[in-house]
DNA sequence: AAATTTTCTTGACGACTGTCAAGATCACTC
DNA sequence: GAGTGATCTTGACAGTCGTCAAGAAAATTT
């Protein structure tokens, strides 16, 4: 009713801390992953204390969750810049793999973490339904660029989406744990295999 | 030096109590994961008590350690009798595939198990000389199938073995995870993907 | 058969966990 | 500005955890 003249509605800061929340539940997570990240732990990285959680989430899983769903919601468009400005066939592979490197580089906590819960999924069924569901999103996104690739190289991908993502993911889990290592090669490997690897998911040329 | 008449040095039959833990050790460790298989569970089911761990292992990673390894010890081979009997490059690849499907119906904890440390090692420093040590194990296992595929077809290997071990680990990890999901055309998915994919690996016919 | 070493059980410790309830603090309304 | 509801802190709870020490039990040696 009263949207416009007050600025926020009561349910709307109540959102509000829950991203406030995630966020710096995310650090924690990134940090010590899903395991090790007990509840006071996230708390003390916040401005609040360890009770405030249960006042805006049911449980830890509830919160985990929501976490993992709020960071992986902004970085599905990671590549939508690179899609978008992409001119070439081999100008789109090089960007694409310039963003993997880039983002290997700039959030490795957070890739560790989401590869942390896809592995807990396999034994908490409270948590497959998240992880699939993003996972889907993922691969939607990394169809999108392989599709348009296709376009702009006048070919058409010869394998399903879901294979191409397990591939590239497979290859991309790789190099960041090699990142993590401190081999300083993994990510200079990223690149190349990328660049390699992206002719070969289409169809013979024409 | 009483090597001949005694059966047992006690020696040996100190590493024969360390296997008999860190098999059922890998039970429970495969039903509940890492971050939860406590040290009295794991003892529960076993022949033996709580406290008898801190006798055989120093601490928790020492066993889960000494755990990873001797079950990844015997898998090293798991296509050894594959890529032995195997006579052309077609009969190869879908007997590989067969025993991947396979592998995953027969000993899915264990591999969601592996997956499950090699994501904590991202985390944990004190597991990532173990895990990548056996990573590279895993690459020369598969390396051997993908060399021998290409010598029986006359070609050549296109890639690098950490390349074509990361892309199959990619698909082998999605099709595990389908498969604990109930999908049940996870594994003949991966059994098609797996034949389509290796011709690729190789470079083109001459 | 006694002595001694190896092996295993039991019980306890301090620390940490998720959860929750009681009360303080704050913001907002009448 | 008193009252009221939302928000947050504090402290405590019942468990669980890894670890270890003391002693029982078993095996081995003398």
């Amino acid at each position: 009713m009263t949207t416009a003249p007050t600025r926020r509605t009561p349910a709307d800061k109540h959102d509000e801390r829950r991203r406030e929340l995630a966020e710096s539940a995310l650090r924690t997570l990134g940090e010590l992953g899903y395991a090790k990240a007990s509840l006071r732990e996230i708390a003390n990285n916040s401005d609040f204390s360890h009770g405030v959680v249960h006042y805006y989430f049911a449980d830890k899983l509830e919160l985990i969750v929501y976490c993992v769903r709020y960071y992986k919601a902004t970085c599905v468009h990671r590549y939508d810049g690179v899609v978008a400005e992409a001119t070439t066939a081999e100008g789109l592979a090089e960007a694409f793999a310039d963003k993997l490197v880039e983002t290997i580089l700039d959030e490795a906590p957070m890739h560790r973490l989401w590869y942390d819960l896809r592995s807990q999924s396999m034994f908490e069924e409270n948590l497959r339904e998240a992880v699939v569901a993003i996972d889907k999103t993922l691969e939607e996104m990394i169809w999108r660029v392989i599709s348009t690739y296709a376009a702009l190289a006048g070919r058409e991908p010869a394998m399903a989406p879901a294979v191409v993502y397990g591939l590239l993911d497979g290859l991309f889990q790789q190099a960041l744990l090699g990142h993590l290592c401190g081999r300083e090669d993994a990510l200079a490997n990223l690149r190349t295999e990328a660049v390699t690897l992206l002719p070969m998911l289409l169809t013979p040329a024409s």
